[in-house]
DNA sequence: GAAAGAATAGTACGACCGTGCTATTCTTGT
DNA sequence: ACAAGAATAGCACGGTCGTACTATTCTTTC
């Protein structure tokens, strides 16, 4: 679990030179990632959109996939910083079920990065790329799954939610509208589908409340 | 709509040895592209792949970009072929709905391209890629998110489902759970995501039946 | 079976790829 | 402020990219 990474920036004071072009040029590189795919995304590329020179920016990594990894891990702690650690926030039960699946669309939405969730982008690039890229991407993403999983189950042993479903199957319904309202977005260009997306979540959370069943 | 398209081959004779080796091409494109991607799909990987020279290959179609979209166009055909003509031969109703999802499920679980869902993978990878690839993905895939929500909106007429939710928010719920056992399977090679599909998909359909309601 | 034309291969081109190596400029600790 | 070293740039390399142009081989049609 990768999910005590507390923040990417703010806290972590990036002291020298070096850790602060470093900072600048995967934060850009995780952007571009999401718009031209980060297999594709050539060193010359990211020297353009950094003005930097090709060599001066290999210089920070020493291998193209070097580059690709640390993307990966800064995409990660900017995952954590924007949804998890907030949702974080919010008491256990529901209420935090539903505060990691809200701010998952948020985080989609405001477009944190501008071609939508990093690990949806890479995942589906990564796929079928065997290699240390690919492993890191997966791991992240059963990270947030079973993160996700976890929260529910909470929620049931609070009695909050009916475990007529399982929680890693109810984990899997509330993540694929977020998923897919992401993809749908990305393509279509109409904001509706996040309203979409939530009010999903929010009817299978509420189908499962035991209130009903109770009184 | 693209959807009368009726067969890609069968039907379709291949009279010219021309368009016998152009349907080889485009069939180990589309594979391929699955599996590499469709944007870094290289001219000289596919002449690798089909035993051609480059520009044997290449005289097939005069551009990279003519051959993206009739690898495009070419998997558009495979889908209809394999998901929704199976599906349309079932009745209006609920049960063409099921049809429909079910067999874009199988689609993916028996890997009709080695990579998983075409359009998933280039939808994916062109999202924010301006230009007539994208724009043909796009349509293809609004074609069958309205081809779903026609076939929701038949079953609603029959009675077969409660109009409570609309036919469009539903062709979403469905869509989602079939797209992400897609997505999921691909990241983590397990098979049991496809009947976590199929069982919410079932569930949210048995929701909306209005026998209880009518009892 | 031969003429016509389609299909395929060969070769070359400038552009960009990832990655070495060396030189220069800028930061940092004293 | 200066020495030490980190950060950046310049340049060169073999390789692959998409796409011309030409030459050869195979199909098809009469």
């Amino acid at each position: 679990m990768i999910f005590w990474i507390q923040s990417y920036n703010g806290t972590t004071v990036l002291k020298t030179k070096g850790e602060r072009t470093r900072h600048a040029i995967l934060d850009r590189a995780a952007a571009l990632a999401t718009q031209e795919g980060l297999a594709s995304l050539s060193i010359g590329r990211l020297a353009d959109a950094t003005d930097m020179s090709k060599s001066g920016l290999f210089a920070h990594f020493g291998s193209k996939e070097e580059l690709q990894l640390a993307t990966v891990d800064h995409a990660a702690a900017m995952f954590v910083e924007e949804v998890v650690a907030p949702a974080r926030a919010a008491p256990r039960g529901v209420t935090r079920v539903w505060a990691l699946c809200d701010r998952m669309i948020d985080y989609s939405q405001r477009q944190v990065f501008p071609g939508g969730c990093f690990f949806a982008c890479t995942s589906a690039e990564f796929n079928n790329r065997p290699g240390q890229v690919r492993d890191r991407i997966e791991e992240m993403i059963r990270s947030w799954l079973s993160y996700l999983e976890h929260a529910v189950e909470q929620a049931q042993e609070a009695g909050e939610l009916e475990p007529t479903l399982s929680a890693h199957e109810l984990a899997f319904q509330l993540d694929s509208f977020a998923q897919t309202s992401n993809a749908h977005f990305q393509l279509f260009r109409d904001a509706s589908v996040f309203e979409n997306a939530r009010r999903a979540i929010r009817d299978r959370l509420e189908s499962l409340r035991p209130t009903s069943a109770a009184a």
